[in-house]
DNA sequence: TATTCATGATTAATCGTTTAATCACGCAGA
DNA sequence: TCTGCGTGATTAAACGATTAATCATGAATA
């Protein structure tokens, strides 16, 4: 495009305008002493030429790279695009750009990808690990996205509070009988948001637990859940950890001709893009994923301000911040239909 | 953890073995002139002291930062932890690390985060244009994957004949009114698809197309696409040039009572996360994204070896491979119940 | 007139690698 | 003995920015 790109350095400036680098420097950044009008043509040229400054330089000099990784273990998880966008955004703001930290899914590999990531130079990482693996310390600026149960734990949404939420609404809406789905146990994350489901569900509610993993453990794979029993034996509602689970809950229930949310209603966790384009829409508890972000980001931020890399972790620890989620209701929850009375009389005995 | 980090440079190496700089370097490359034992001692000392080479360093002497930048204009993309993941491991496979650009799902910005990342040194730049969005020149390389049908296209699935392949399956298994569903005509991708699902379908099939996006027009968006109707008037099979189109497909048929695949047949395009996890579980074609990503990182190494950026580009858009895609089937399609005869009658009378 | 001081700009070193150019040295051929 | 050459290593100059230290200049003060 124009032979003079990799001409447009500090240096060509400088020669351009007969003052030193140094100077151009100074005025570029505003630290040293210039006089306002050679500041002014000094970037004046810089637009002109269309200076660029090298990071490598930059980096070389500095010792900071102005770059952050991003570890997300299970890459397939759902929620990665946003949570990326989210990043790169509060990233992007900070003035630092994100580089992609992938361990293929393996949990063995979250060091080694952090590895890679620090030989790369960045600045600090942020990580979101996989259930309930330890980071260890990596000798720079770390910011953990899990849960705020997790120990060492940065910031993250409040999972307990968001299922507080949704176990209230769930409970207002009159059901008396719900179904708690979670994936897995060691998830930190789904342990949360059903412990607080049951809390915001109150005493009053009769709830039953089903971890699908295990549940597939006996079962197999991908083999039905037996949900249509449980609207049979009286349960009205289905509150799933995740909006995965929560779809297939939702699928599964359709197949066997249950009406959602008539008969039986459906809710999750997430927001994740699909939960709009099902029929019917998702209710769903949305996390503020631009808020955890900038906090992740500014977390590191402080971490990377600090000179002694082996103790900054230490400070950022310490906050911790949950952030509220957010209830979306759509349109797969509502009130239940009256409960048979052969069922609710058996409840009332047991 | 250890003080000597920093200190873990080539000259450090060089000092405690009392040689150069320079030969530390060509030992450590095998470049230039060392004997074999002399090599052998400095690799070990690099070992021992854990030398990590400055990829700033390097970066600033040879031009070269050994960054890809990756653009997804649209991250909310549901393939993108897939595309994302393929990338990432085809250029660590590669030598190089990736950048995350993101436009935030506006078409605008995506040359403004290509600028992003061309300021930060990137060697080159991945692309997944949005819907027919034109990528201009950049004067840097690089891949871009689209469609085959799109100019300038590096590499990408063949959707044409991954259509075709579903549109033979569906046809032999006896399907004869079948209903395309695509979301915008704007998307290359999506042209492809629908257009190897009308040739794989044959003449003797029976065809009509939907447009979401045209549709949604009209009736307002997450709206019903009225396809109890379509059933009513004989259509046994969807085929979606998406899973998410297919998943609302599929949840919209069984709200209405419709039994898939018994009374119709859903299929979809790209194997997301998800086809698997509802009931029944999704037929679909599935790109064979890592050896899409090997490609595009490939012609970009190519491209990166050029010493003139400006027509760089140029040999590699020559290439436009496409890459063939996977039939996986699974629950969501059957054979069609027998035709009613009302139907059939109107038909062959059409 | 001599001293101090603020201002504005320059010098030069530095970050860690790479690489072309150079050098020292021993050995074979003339 | 002198020239030429291959081998193995060194020198030194980049790459482009940052920054502490220095310097020149003129105005204000003693």
């Amino acid at each position: 495009m124009n032979i003079n790109r990799p001409l447009a350095t500090m240096t060509a400036i400088a020669e351009a305008l007969g003052v030193s680098a140094a100077t151009v420097s100074n005025a570029l950044s505003g630290k040293g002493r210039v006089s306002v009008d050679l500041a002014a043509s000094i970037k004046a040229k810089a637009e002109e030429i269309g200076y660029v400054p090298s990071q490598a330089a930059k980096a070389l000099r500095t010792g900071r790279s102005g770059v952050i990784g991003l570890v997300l273990p299970d890459i397939s998880n759902p929620l990665f695009p946003q949570i990326a966008q989210a990043i790169e955004h509060a990233a992007s703001a900070a003035g630092y750009a994100v580089l992609i930290g992938d361990s293929r899914g393996q949990i063995a590999r979250q060091t080694e990808a952090i590895a890679r990531l620090l030989e790369r130079g960045v600045d600090g990482v942020i990580i979101i690990p996989r259930r309930g693996s330890r980071v260890v310390d990596i000798g720079a600026p770390v910011a953990i996205i899990d849960s705020p149960s997790t120990p060492g734990n940065t910031v993250s949404a409040d999972h307990w509070e968001g299922g507080v939420q949704m176990g209230r609404y769930l409970a207002s809406l009159g059901h008396r009988r719900v179904l708690l789905i979670g994936q897995s146990t060691t998830s930190n994350v789904q342990v949360d948001r059903l412990g607080g489901l049951k809390a915001g569900l109150g005493p009053d509610v009769r709830r039953e637990t089903l971890w699908v993993e295990r549940r597939e453990a006996e079962i197999g794979a991908g083999q039905c859940l037996g949900l249509s029993a449980k609207v049979a034996e009286g349960f009205t509602a289905f509150a799933a950890s995740s909006d995965l689970l929560a779809l297939r809950v939702l699928t599964e229930l359709q197949r066997s001709g249950i009406d959602v949310p008539r008969q039986a209603s459906v809710s999750g966790f997430d927001d994740l893009v699909w939960s709009s384009v099902v029929t019917p829409q998702l209710t769903t508890m949305r996390q503020d994923l631009d808020l955890i972000a900038r906090n992740a980001v500014a977390a590191l931020g402080i971490g990377i301000g600090n000179k002694d890399t082996s103790v900054a972790a230490a400070p950022m620890a310490a906050n911790g911040e949950r952030i509220a989620m957010q209830l979306i209701v759509r349109q797969s929850t509502a009130a239940p239909v009256a409960v048979p009375e052969e069922i609710q009389k058996r409840e009332e005995s047991e």
